[in-house]
DNA sequence: CGTCTCATGTAAGGAGTTACATGATTTA
DNA sequence: TAAATCATGTAACTCCTTACATGAGACG
């Protein structure tokens, strides 16, 4: 249940509507957790009834509304709770690699997009990681807001190790695509040398 | 739809029983896909009734019964199909670095333990997976049987990069766990030079 | 004869995705 | 006034987990 735990974490820095906790997921916070609008608005009702959070009903122009949401006492015993709480590692379930483990069963040709992508995809983690630290290098988060000023060398220290380590992993899967476009490379090379099965089985059969 | 694909991969280096393939799970295959026994069983049925796969039921013993599945020539068209998509890459999900996002709320002691546990648990991936290289090193697959020799250096090579990469991720999780023992101690030699807050308020309050 | 491993299943529920649905406010 | 953005919801479905359930074969 760590969208729970997400939601309490951002709403820790103050109170918020779940529109504005939506855009978080899509920004920041994305980096480490994702969660669909589905996903967020019930959450949110259901920790309302659990009495993690309360919330208060606000205008928006003249018929709008909207749902501020606040932690309670309650909400965060649970947030730090949590946090104390070993971590529960998922079950390893790596796309890129299952798929890579068998591609021998396609040619060389369909390699080289696969990494190529894989190398697109992670060039944009990278720079959204990048971008994070360097907003926290600059000081610039909420979080730091409401806090006392002895806690923001803390809060700027895991969140800066937290993005560090973004930029690592993502680094180290660009470094991975660019070997897996090398030894592909080298494949194509030797390839050539030995002419493919399907290559001697139509010269044997033809003439 | 990963489980299914992961399911063809196995089956396609020979046939085999739900078993089996669910021992796979536990070793090889598990550095990259896991599934459990209450999905692999239903799922093979799914898969014969959609005719990917084809099951004989073998005898075991006297009353014994074994159901071997094998891939058929639809299954090995979706396999081939599946590798050449592009691949599906979940949304980023990190319990780790979301915990340490929100440390601030717990105290220091909390986050030794922490980051000791990510260390012990990223120690036994980088075993398993060093160990799965080194099996590849020594040629030791099951994948090579029943194929040509040609074959075999593709198949070596991919299955190698795989477990490259996993070596690669599991030695950065290592590094980004010590950093954070690293900043915690850091803090606390901080904290002892400014007394926290809690312990300024109990010195202003008591006499 | 008891325990471990082999072998296969089902049922209930939690977490997440995709799609559908609605309506107000702001901006061009 | 049309389009974009703000704002909140629901329903159906997929995937996965946890727990329950059963029984045969192998080994000591």
């Amino acid at each position: 249940m760590s969208l729970r735990h997400a939601l309490l974490g951002m709403l820790s820095i103050g109170p918020m509507a779940g529109y504005d906790l939506l855009e978080h997921f899509h920004k920041s916070a994305g980096i480490v957790w994702s969660a669909s609008q589905a996903q967020i608005y019930p959450e949110l009702r259901d920790m309302e009834a659990d009495g993690l959070l309360t919330a208060k009903e606000a205008k928006r122009g003249v018929h709008g509304r909207k749902r501020i949401y606040s932690v309670t006492r309650k909400g965060m015993d649970e947030l730090r709770t949590w946090v104390q709480a070993p971590i529960n590692y998922p079950p390893l379930r790596d796309p890129a690699r299952l798929k890579v483990n068998y591609l021998d069963v396609a040619t060389l040709d369909d390699a080289e997009p696969l990494f190529k992508a894989h190398i697109a995809h992670y060039t944009a983690r990278l720079q959204f990681a990048e971008e994070q630290l360097k907003r926290l290098r600059a000081g610039d988060t909420r979080r730091l807001a409401r806090r006392d000023a002895e806690d923001h060398e803390m809060i700027l220290a895991y969140m800066g190790l937290v993005a560090e380590g973004l930029v690592a992993s993502a680094t180290a899967e660009i470094a991975w695509g660019k070997r897996g476009l090398e030894i592909t490379a080298r494949l194509r090379e030797g390839k050539r040398a030995v002419p493919a099965r399907a290559v001697r089985r139509a010269k044997a059969a033809g003439a």
